[in-house]
DNA sequence: CTGAAAGCGCTAACAT
DNA sequence: ATGTTAGCGCTTTCAG
């Protein structure tokens, strides 16, 4: 391949900065001259050279998105929102996947040294372990945007998800079906010492004086084999559970098969909520109760937080906090109860 | 953040040339000054400009990947199995989705020619709306594999499933559990007229002396709730059918619940095989009979015939077929006559 | 309206 | 062992 816009001035007879000129859509330039260039081009199939334009532009147009995972389809919904968002404000998206390792996710931050893109999305998964490389992209002004981040942390924007309240929400609803024996599952990867969903989870027992029992709540892992087991260690340990609230969906799906191997069904003998909404959701055999973020306008405030950002450097960091809802399904039989 | 070359140099008191010399490990350097400009490189923490690197050397070390769908989770299978094997060749990989739209196929197709990729691995939805493009890629002998495309299709390196075998594989297990009236559920999207897992279909109904419906047989397209209406739409209008072999395992779980709106049991009064045994089949409430390929090895292969291709572009193009098999779960009830 | 020339940051052939 | 220099292909300043 490797037409250069040399290639293209030659066919057309004219110099480079001519071809440039008509390629690039200038004035003073006579249309007759741009058509000869226009046909040159396309005869040739020219292409500009990316790299070559991004090494004198020291811009990309192009955002790095970093997920925690890649197996959770709530990443691929995310990724399909905030790729359609990037595009209309011109920005392709480079799409990377954490999978649990803190090394990866450092080696996906020092993309933006490597000004391989112009800013950065993240959603962070190990902002403790590697907060020397958040600290010097902070630092630095490097565009950047978080997906979700505790509150002591500035000089960043970030979008954040309420998830005491996403907790809240859960229990809540649960305790009201009569519940009183509610199993939590806490991704080992939740942020912060005791996470929102956590609290939230206090909140609602407290608010109904419900007595919580520290042997229901297990931590696991983020794959779905992780959630499987824990879920199968909670229930069979503790057997007078009878809801569970997931971490999210995802592994939520898993309590379907858990429950199964210990003869239970749900809703009957389970009531399960997870959160994140996921398409799968919807699809399963029992739809499944959740709490709701809008990940449509999230992913486009993501972009726009962004954008913005990487055009205006000096305006101050903002901070902008979603309420999640309470989208009831099937999972924990409410509908039967009407 | 443009730290160059140049700067470590001026910082260590050496030329650029010897800065690069200590910084790609190259002979010829006394240790000392090695070390004086690594240590200059790492105070100023300097990053190599990718894109001037990618320029002079006409390579990225990066392979654009084109996926046909971000929502069906055996992507995202394949995206780790893939990214996996292209690290260890010393390879980034860009994942691209075209999203069931043949403008976004051909853009990322575009991309080879904008030289920001060493090579392509193309999961091919449109192989007929962009024979063109495709076209072009091949005479230009760009690196190239495709996974899954017709044999007519020379000149290129391909990595198929024997689809008829999957057919066949899945409807004759089927009749083999007594079932008379099989549903089959093809995305829309399948290639070539009659698509292989039809033929393997057929055979397995002639084999068998068992008739086909026409009727049972429907289209959709790649998303779940498509699956979902599809299946209802086939169930209300062909009561008889008692069995359904879904197009891939992700639609495949949109029949749990369109079995169930049917006031169907899967798999007491529904039988349903998938393929491409995704991790989901195995903890839905009734784990899913599946055809397997092996999404491990067949990612890796990806990646090898690629290297390979990169390597040695005069090497005649290779066509690995694999042979899938039918895994059973309990979607069929199989295992409960035992 | 058109063109010459410099430079983005890195690599590499060719001196010294 | 170290340095000089040219060039990858594009953009842009400055002249004509």
């Amino acid at each position: 391949m490797a037409v250069t816009i040399h290639k293209v001035a030659e066919a057309a007879k004219v110099s480079p900065r001519t071809a440039y000129r008509a390629l690039n859509n200038e004035p003073h330039i006579h249309p007759q001259t741009r058509r000869r260039v226009l046909e040159a081009a396309a005869r040739l199939n020219y292409q500009p050279n990316i790299h070559a334009r991004n090494l004198v532009l020291q811009k990309t147009n192009t955002i790095g998105v970093i997920f925690p995972d890649s197996r959770n389809p709530v990443f691929g919904e995310f990724a399909t929102f905030i790729d359609a968002r990037a595009r209309e404000r011109g920005y392709e998206c480079h799409f990377l996947h954490s999978e649990g390792e803190p090394e990866r996710e450092a080696k996906f931050l020092n993309l933006a040294f490597v000004s391989s893109v112009d800013g950065l999305i993240v959603f962070p998964n190990f902002l403790d372990v590697n907060r020397e490389l958040y600290g010097q992209l902070i630092i630095n002004r490097f565009p950047l945007v978080l997906r979700g981040a505790p509150e002591l942390l500035l000089g960043v924007d970030v979008v954040t998800v309420d998830l005491e309240l996403a907790g809240y929400l859960a229990t809540r609803h649960l305790l009201e079906l009569g519940h009183k024996h509610i199993g939590i599952l806490i991704s080992k990867f939740a942020l912060g010492h005791l996470p929102g969903r956590i609290l939230g989870y206090q909140r609602a027992h407290e608010e109904k004086g419900v007595p919580i029992h520290p042997g229901y709540r297990i931590e696991c892992g983020h794959r779905l084999e992780d959630g499987y087991k824990a879920i199968r260690e909670l229930l069979s340990g503790q057997p007078k559970i009878t809801a569970l609230f997931c971490h999210n969906d995802y592994l939520a799906l898993a309590s379907f098969r858990a429950a199964r191997d210990l003869k239970r069904r749900i809703p009957r003998n389970l009531a399960v909520v997870g959160l994140d909404d996921i398409e799968l959701g919807q699809y399963c055999e029992v739809p499944l109760t959740t709490i709701s973020h809008q990940k449509e306008s999230e992913g486009q405030t993501l972009v726009d937080l962004l954008c913005d950002r990487i055009d205006t450097p000096e305006k101050p960091p903002r901070r902008i906090t979603l309420k999640p809802k309470l989208v009831v399904r099937e999972s924990c039989g409410a509908s039967l109860r009407r």
